[in-house]
DNA sequence: TCTTTTTGTAACTTACTTGTAACATTGTTT
DNA sequence: AAACAATGTTACAAGTAAGTTACAAAAAGA
C-alpha cells in the first residue's frame, strides 16, 4: 500500500517515516504542495495524509482541487485544531482528521481501518491515464475514453502486465484468439496507433522493437 | 435518523443531548450497559455513542459482545486517552474514537460522516433511481416500477454489482442458467432495452462494448 | 377455457468496428 | 551508405455488435 505524506516539518517527517515504513508501507514523502501534485500526476497512491498549513499554499484547497476528483482517502493532519477547520476538513470530505500532537498508533490504527474500507478500489495509473479494471473503463486525467471492444481488450492486456513487455504473439493469442480470424501481423500495429491516439500521444506504451510493447 | 449515547456523565449528556436534537437526529439516552442492552434488544437505531467507562461495566466488551454483531456503526467517546486504548478501540471495529474533552461541533461532523457512509446498505440509488435490496422493489423518483421477475433479476445482478462491469456470460449464466432454456444471446439486448426504457431512459446502465454492462 | 402477461425469437436498422492494403518512417545490419 | 526489416500512418470497404421494433409461443391468472 503506498502512502503519500505532504509535510514539511522535519521531526513529524521523521517519527511517521519510520513508523510507517516499520508497517508494511510504500512511503513518499512531498513537502511542498508543488511537489505533491508533481507526483500526484504520475502516481497513483492509496492513500494521502496532509498538513493543512504547507510553505506553498493550504492542503484545503489542495485538497478540494486535485485530490477530491480522484477519491483518493485523505487524512488532514494539523497544528490547528480550531473546531471550524476540523468541521471543514470532514464536510469537504476527507476521511479524518487528526490534530497534532497525536499519537502513532493511533494514527496507524486509523490508516489501516480506512484502507480496509477503501480496498476495494482496483485502478491501475500511469502519468496521466488511469485503468479502472473493475469497471472496464479507462480516464485520460478524469475524461473517460471510449475505445472500441478489441482496442479496450489489447490495452488492458498491457495494463495487466504493467512492466512487462507483452509479445506481439502473446498479445495475437489473448486478443485474436478466439474471434476466429487468422489476423495480419500488421493489425496489431495499427490497433497500437488508435489506442496511442486516444491516450493522447503521450509516450504511454512503449516499442520494444523486435519483442513487443510496454507500460512502465 | 436514530442514535443510541450510552453515558452517565449528566454534563455531556446536557450538552451532546442538546446538540444532538437540535440537528435534527432521534436522541435515546441510556447511562447503564444494562438499560442499552434492554433498549437495543427492542429498537433499531441507526448509530451509538458508547463511553467507556459505565457504571455497570465496561463499553468495549459490551461493544464486541452486542453492537458489533449487529453492526452498528458505534464511536466511542471517552476521558481514557491513552494509546492503547484508542488502538483497541478502532482495531474493534468502531467507527470512530473520541477523546474528552471534545468539540461538538467536530463530533457532528463525524456523525454525519458516519452515518452517510452508512445509509446504503440495503437501498441502492443512483440517479433517480433506489434499488431496494430487502423489498425487491425499484423505485423511479418515489414511485415503485413493475418489473417481470428476470427483467428484475438482471437489474439486480447489475445493482449488486455496482461500479462493475457484468459481462454478457455473466448474465446468461447468473438468469438463464435455471431456466433450463438454451437463451439466445440477442434476449439479453432485448432485455436491456426493457429495463432501460422503464427506468426512464436516463443512462443509468452504461454499455461497455465488446465486455457488458454496468451501473455506476 | 379465455385473457393477460411474460418470455424468447426474428427481422430490421444504425453506427461503429474491424482488418487490410498501400505507403511512410524509423532503426538495424552489412 | 545501401539495403533490409520492423514499425508507424492513413484511408477505406466489409463486417458486426448492439439497439429497436414487432410478434408468436409459453406461462400465469381469472
Amino acid at each position: 500500500m503506498r502512502i503519500l505524506l505532504i509535510e514539511d516539518s522535519e521531526m513529524i517527517i521523521k517519527g511517521l517515516g519510520y513508523a510507517l515504513s516499520e508497517n508494511g508501507y510504500e512511503l513518499h514523502i512531498k513537502s511542498t504542495i508543488k511537489e505533491a501534485e508533481l507526483f500526484l500526476n504520475k502516481n497513483r497512491v492509496d492513500l494521502i495524509i496532509l498538513d493543512v498549513l504547507l510553505p506553498d499554499g493550504d492542503g484545503f484547497s489542495f485538497f478540494q482541487n486535485n485530490i477530491n476528483k480522484e477519491n483518493i482517502p485523505t487524512i488532514f493532519l494539523t497544528a490547528k485544531d480550531e473546531e471550524e477547520d476540523i468541521v471543514n476538513g470532514l464536510m469537504m470530505g476527507a476521511e479524518d482528521y487528526i490534530t497534532k500532537p497525536f499519537s502513532t498508533k493511533e494514527l496507524l490504527a486509523r490508516i489501516s481501518k480506512i484502507l480496509l474500507r477503501h480496498q476495494n478500489t482496483n485502478k491501475i495509473k500511469v502519468k496521466n491515464i488511469t485503468f479502472d479494471i473493475e469497471k472496464m473503463v479507462v480516464y485520460r486525467d478524469l475524461q473517460p475514453i471510449e475505445f472500441t471492444s478489441l482496442e479496450l481488450k489489447l490495452l488492458h492486456l498491457l495494463f495487466l502486465n504493467i512492466g512487462k513487455v507483452v509479445s506481439r504473439n502473446t498479445i495475437l493469442d489473448s486478443i485474436w484468439q478466439w474471434t476466429g480470424n487468422e489476423v495480419d501481423d500488421h493489425t496489431i500495429t495499427v490497433y497500437l496507433k488508435r489506442i496511442r491516439e486516444k491516450l493522447g500521444n503521450n509516450n504511454i506504451i512503449i516499442t520494444v522493437k523486435g519483442i513487443g510493447y510496454r507500460i512502465d
